[in-house]
DNA sequence: ATAAATGCAAATAGTTTGCATGCCC
DNA sequence: GGGCATGCAAACTATTTGCATTTAT
């Protein structure tokens, strides 16, 4: 399944190593977005070695590289995860709980936009802030 | 112009002072969005002592009571802007420019989430980010 | 008068960088 | 072997917090 990944890479005149193999297994494991630091203390229960720096350094190669994707869900801070999953983020911005958004909802969207505006829209980051049910009910 | 955003904080037991007065005339007179330190850097003009720690305690304090918008445009930061201009962000992920979107193309939509989520949407928060006509040219 | 807001300084969080060492191909 | 990648430490940026002082109401 990563196979492919490892190829991709080596390519381009990349190597694959067990730091990023292990932030991939750890994002595929997740299924879902996770922050860089969440990244960095799952994946050193298997390599105790791992450092912050090396997280962040290859969560962007990784992402350049389009293995990841980086998402905004809120807090100013960027979230990673898997590519290929083709979902948009809903998040509360009171408690900070999230949904995901099917992207077929949004194409046509997307392409009303990038004929006006001649943009290449990114899909991929957009997200969603609002008030969740429960926190609407809280806020009253 | 403003002076029912004094009233309004008033009666809620707030108090309007020269520094939160400067920030949301710095930002009245900008009309459009601008990041905290840009923020601080203007209202020192007028205000020498503003120090970084009450621009971000007022703009924070701001947005809650909805006098201003936080909104993501991009490199994990937050920048604010003054509410009721309701439109949107579309943001070059390459070069940073940056393009407004009419809230009316999105009022559809958000209705759409809202009822088929439970979510109330605070669609000001809203960016898209891409590749704009310039940089998708040089990307060749 | 008194509670809210500010200024200052220090602390914290998140992220980036330099450089010597290690390791994939 | 050669160069990409990592680890460590330190630097840097953005943001938050504690506390004494000031100030709007």
């Amino acid at each position: 399944m990563m196979d492919t990944d490892i190829e991709q890479l080596r390519q381009r005149g990349f190597r694959m190593t067990p730091q990023r193999l292990a932030i991939l297994r750890v994002l595929h494991q997740a299924g879902c977005h996770l922050s860089p630091l969440e990244i960095c203390h799952q994946v050193q229960e298997i390599l105790p070695g791992m450092t912050e720096a090396t997280v962040y350094r290859t969560l962007s190669f990784l992402t350049e590289q389009g293995l990841l994707l980086a998402a905004h869900i809120g807090g100013g801070q960027l979230v990673y995860e898997i590519t290929g999953h083709d979902h948009h983020h809903l998040i509360c911005r009171r408690c900070g709980s999230s949904q995901q958004i099917e992207h077929t909802l949004l194409r046509t969207l997307y392409q009303q936009f990038q004929e006006s505006t001649g943009y290449q829209i990114d899909g991929m980051h957009v997200t969603f802030f609002g008030l969740c049910p429960e926190c609407q009910k809280n806020n009253k």
